[in-house]
DNA sequence: CCTGGAAATCGAAGAATTCAATTTTGCCGG
DNA sequence: CCGGCAAAATTGAATTCTTCGATTTCCAGG
């Protein structure tokens, strides 16, 4: 006869596993401990092995129970991303997201394309833009905004820590080019004023006391990072963001050092909707795991 | 809450698809239709959305459906695999095996691995050997015998059908160093006698009334084959265990047609023991899907 | 308008699961 | 050598789930 082994019995192996003990994994599977016990026996029967040596001070994994616990493993992720992604499927209605521009850009088209696909009935609406314009419309015309900040700013939920560094072409060779000679100011490509990393930038080099020229303005990440790329100038860029062709600049260049960034997520105030919900989760998953710049080295 | 969604709902949804109707599922699964029915709207409670789109005639899956199946088909399988594993554990005992000589150096190795590595408390003892000697000691000395004997012998259980062909060295152009020109004679490396394969290909020979010479003969078939491989003579083969360096001939090379051969598993009267038909069930599983030369072209 | 095949529903019987309480187990400190 | 203790096993009863046969509903085709 077909023997069908419940992914309970599954999970409570895996439980089992993890915690070590079977009274911390009935108390995680909101389940008394006799249950438990009951449950490995059952599971034990069916696999016909025995699967956990136990004691009264820690239980161990047999061989065979080192095996199936593999596949339990992977029965188990499986079964919960199926319900993961039905539970998408059912997430519908409009939302409305405002991206600042790299992020809009560079790092979440596909994050974005993933969750439309996962979400198809989810109307999501992106608008690219300047950190300071788009909070400000947070709640009327946006349920979501994604921005750059200052680390410590204290708004919007913190997902990820990004350095700010300066960055010039891989290709050519900084204190040549640019002239950190001191002799010649150094040659600048940065997104038009107002701009929050125009602001630290200058700041920082008046502060360490280098002469510096705005050599290109443009109000488009794109336009400007194809110009230091070029080679023609330096720019500003966040760590995580910077595309093939710019090199990060470290302290070792010579540059001032910048104030370190944080991207936020804010939520219009009020009751949020399941499809506002989804994506917040979605980016937060993105955005976490993706490349917490903070605690890294240079590159 | 944690919802645990248990195989026997994701195999009823994998059977259902692919029966096509909820009765011929019932039957596939040795249940009622309203045990079906019941655990379909089960199913589509949890996940919490329609699955299936029923009418009286067909059974078609919603989107959801299609997606949640991709799901549960992985995760049957992998349950099911982890029980065989599971089963595998418990065989124990000992089996021993005869094989002729090629398909146990040349065929058999990697399968052997396998199945001693899934199969941890089976001790495996194979002997080589050639056919006409290996059957007379089945049930003294072996429990298993794997042969080639000709297509149709009658014996055994026929695993897979290989063509018998003659091969030469891929880099040597056969007319010409091994004189189909019929003035100088054929030169070959066979098997010692008695052999079957050496018989077929003289008796071939003889009928076509082609001229030729042993000019190798050997009781290992790695040293023909290397004999034949290196350019030197031309030799015998099964189109499915000819090692690279070898071309397999055919018709148009002008060489007779050997008989065809098949690959037959014997097994000693009386009962079999798990480990024994463990391993039966392995080398038919290997061998009958490996590759069938029977119905395929020339090589 | 009936009919047939297929799924849904219903109610009852039975099986399986859970839990709290209790017992057993093996180790540790005194 | 002997409690004590923490953890797993067992027990038994209550509850919940599952299954099944019987019956009903549904729809397409004759």
């Amino acid at each position: 006869m077909i023997r069908n082994i419940d992914i309970d019995l599954m999970r409570c192996l895996v439980t089992i596993a993890e915690k070590g003990s079977f009274t911390r994994a009935a108390a995680a599977l909101f389940r008394s401990q006799s249950t438990i016990s009951s449950q490995v026996r059952r599971l034990e029967e069916l696999v016909g092995h025995t699967l956990l040596q136990r004691s009264p001070h820690e239980v161990a994994l047999t061989r065979a129970g080192e095996d199936f616990l593999g596949y339990a493993r992977r029965i188990v992720a499986l079964h919960d991303e199926a319900l993961d992604v039905a539970d998408a499927q059912s997430v519908s209605g409009p939302v409305r997201l405002a991206v600042m521009d790299d992020y809009a850009t560079i790092v979440l088209p596909e994050t974005l394309a993933r969750f439309v696909r996962s979400h198809p009935d989810v109307e999501l609406e992106v608008t690219t833009g300047f950190t300071r314009d788009l909070l400000t419309r947070l709640g009327e015309e946006f349920d979501l905004v994604l921005t750059t900040q200052k680390q410590g700013d204290g708004r919007g939920e913190v997902l990820r820590s990004e350095r700010t560094v300066w960055a010039c072409s891989d290709r050519h060779d900084l204190s040549r080019e640019h002239g950190l000679s001191l002799e010649e100011p150094l040659k600048l490509a940065l997104l038009s004023a107002p701009n929050m990393y125009r602001e630290w930038g200058l700041a920082a080099l008046n502060a360490a006391g280098l002469s510096w020229r705005i050599l290109f303005s443009s109000s488009s990440i794109g336009a400007v990072e194809a110009m230091a790329a070029s080679g023609a100038a330096v720019t500003i860029v966040k760590a995580g963001t910077a595309r093939p062709g710019l090199r990060l600049l470290g302290a070792a260049d010579g540059l001032p050092a910048l104030p370190a960034s944080e991207i936020a997520l804010h939520m219009a105030p009020g009751r949020a909707s399941p499809a506002m919900r989804a994506l917040c989760d979605f980016l937060r998953q993105a955005l976490t795991q993706g490349g917490d710049e903070s605690s890294q080295g240079e590159a």
